[in-house]
DNA sequence: ATAGAAAGGTCAAAGAAAGTCAAAGTCAAA
DNA sequence: TTTGACTTTGACTTTCTTTGACCTTTCTAT
């Protein structure tokens, strides 16, 4: 078992009670015997978007960093759509995923819209399209995610 | 928790009441027991415009800060926040113009958390900040004008 | 008018967290 | 035995907070 597996499970079980946590880096760090940025390097690789959680963090003092796993109970069709989204996500394709999901009644009008207003339009076209696409394909993720 | 959110906290509950306080800062810095100028800090932190209220003081005796949460109209409030967001934008300023619209009554939670999925998170930390205060600055505008 | 007292204001340095990144290590599969 | 994915580590960066020395404005008593 390498401490990786050790820290995360730690912070599921911590996530169990109420469905997030909040933990000091540092502190928790300390406390497994590990180096800081290891904290960052378990969250980044185990509870991103694609597996189901949001986090957020502050620095500075009284700093912390919050875990919080996305309900699942709606459904599954969300993993799926998130999985089936790799790392970059092209105007076109991002229209097709919205236009299945309203076909198949799983999103309404409102909502695709509001799909719409966030991953189209001038602002992607503004910056490089490597770079477009990329952060298109993290921000519907995390719509999927949150919203639907 | 630091003394910062203490503080902050402090100044929310007694604004409650009348939607408007007035402090002593050196009498309140003291029963707190930081340096009166941490209240500045927090209130330039966490009382700006950007948060929705509006800050007055007078210096010499009897002088006194009063901070006021500022309701302004909502259409204004709308194009105002448009007009200023520049060419970029921060996670922070954003998040901070979501709170002000929820607190004015302006957008409801569900709205924030659908702007908030669409603005912040990691998705913009794996592009250069350049390009993603950038990006975050035109969608930003695109979401107010298409969904508020 | 004026001096001193009584506020509040400013700013920069030090401190406290968290974030980033790339180099080096591990280990199993081909 | 080489490769590639995953892990471990630590130096450096960024952001937010705390603190204190010094500044400016306003009031009040003379």
């Amino acid at each position: 078992m390498n401490i990786s597996n050790i820290i995360a499970t730690m912070i599921q079980e911590m996530i169990e009670d109420e469905g997030y946590t909040e933990i000091q880096r540092n502190e928790l760090a300390q406390k497994i015997g590990c180096v800081p940025s290891q904290i960052n390097y378990v969250i980044s690789s185990r509870f991103t978007p694609e597996h189901g959680y949001i986090v957020e963090s502050r620095r500075g003092g009284g700093g912390y960093i919050k875990i919080t796993r996305a309900s699942i109970d709606r459904n599954s069709i969300k993993m799926h759509i998130i999985n089936s989204v790799g790392i970059s996500l092209s105007e076109n394709i991002c229209k097709a995923h919205l236009k299945n999901l309203y076909d198949n009644d799983i999103m309404d009008e409102k909502t695709v819209k509001t799909f719409l207003s966030a991953l189209t339009g001038n602002a992607y076209r503004d910056i490089p399209k490597e770079y477009g696409d990329v952060i298109r394909a993290s921000i519907f993720k995390q719509m999927i995610l949150n919203i639907l």
